[in-house]
DNA sequence: TATTTACATGAACAAATGTTCATCTTTTTT
DNA sequence: AAAAAAGATGAACATTTGTTCATGTAAATA
């Protein structure tokens, strides 16, 4: 029930250690090495393996849900509301990269109940984003495109930008990305 | 060295419960069971799980490389060559959608030196389509954008869309898809 | 200071996993 | 029909893996 520090080192380090390796390919003994402990240790800190996946990925899950719902909620128009959105997806990737990956990369090794429960919750940010663009096309804001395959694609065009924070060295402007990755969701790299 | 009935009847099942458990969680003993015969058999088709995986990704990889060269070599516009490109990602997805399923997820368990192999190999399709985006910039066919981000963006467009073919019972229409995705990534969502 | 809580250890275990081997049967090739 | 190749089996193996337990020490709280 403490606040410890402790924790918080042990959740930084076994996080950045489960994306390098993989969920599956950290072993507790991998966890316990990083941590220059011993194996027996890592259980005063978690319950058990899938616990600390579970804690993860809820987490980070729970912080797209809070950053969409108040958008949804505004008088933004549906264009507004998803310029909004972008921009907020963005911000989170860069604060949390790491977690962002894990997100991406390892929800499948979940076990039931919590795979479920994870699929409904992404599930549910989708049509979220899905109900935007639709109010969108309505209102003839955005092409008459099919919502479903606009939707995913612009999941997809944000969902790989983890991977710029993680894999180089240079300090990255969240302006400028957000300037590009807007830019080409609306418009497209077509010129004219 | 035969070209055996048996040995393709055994990859494609295999190929589907890889995609269904993931790699890692798919024992030995799971690929026996689904076909009906015992563990020590599997090894009468491979030599081990590794070159397993290893005989999938790699022959896929090739596919889209094979697809990609003799766009390249033409002397289309970038413009028409990155439509082309498209299509051509669009139509190897649509025919092999679970093994573009694996290269899209379970490449990382790839072990060295094959994992070092195929991430070249990924970069260098990249690099590819990285030369079109560039040329189309430099010509003024496509906007003056961060030219690696577009890159990862139209790939991030088209790497999604193998779940459609894999979850959906719908038959999909290929020619429609195509139009949907080229549009989003030419001209993106909005009207104007 | 006394006591509870947090952090740490070594040993052990049961289950799971990839792989091998000797052997047998079926199918294909000569 | 004989020989060779392909397909199949059961038993066994050495490792690896997540987890538990009893016990000890350091730190925080009362």
């Amino acid at each position: 029930m403490k606040k410890s520090t402790k924790k918080e080192r042990f959740l930084t380090v076994v996080l950045k250690l489960i994306h390098k390796k993989g969920f599956k390919a950290t072993t507790m003994r991998d966890i316990a090495h990083d941590l220059n402990f011993e194996v027996a240790n890592v259980y005063n800190y978690i319950d058990s393996k899938q616990s600390l996946l579970e804690e993860y990925l809820f987490d980070i899950q729970d912080e797209f849900h809070s950053a969409i719902d108040p958008i949804l909620d505004s008088s933004h128009t549906a264009k507004e509301k998803l310029s909004l959105i972008i921009s907020s997806y963005i911000r989170i990737t860069a604060q949390r990269p790491y977690e962002q990956a894990l997100l991406v990369n390892e929800w499948r090794n979940l076990k039931e109940p919590k795979l479920q429960e994870f699929v409904e919750r992404r599930k549910a940010y989708e049509n979220k984003l899905q109900g935007v663009v639709t109010a969108g096309v309505e209102q003839g804001e955005f092409r008459s495109l099919n919502v479903e395959i606009a939707t995913q694609t612009i999941l997809a065009s944000l969902r790989w930008l983890y991977q710029r924070y993680l894999e180089t060295e240079v300090k990255l402007n969240p302006v400028e990305i957000d300037r590009q990755l807007t830019t080409l969701i609306f418009e497209g790299i077509s010129k004219n």
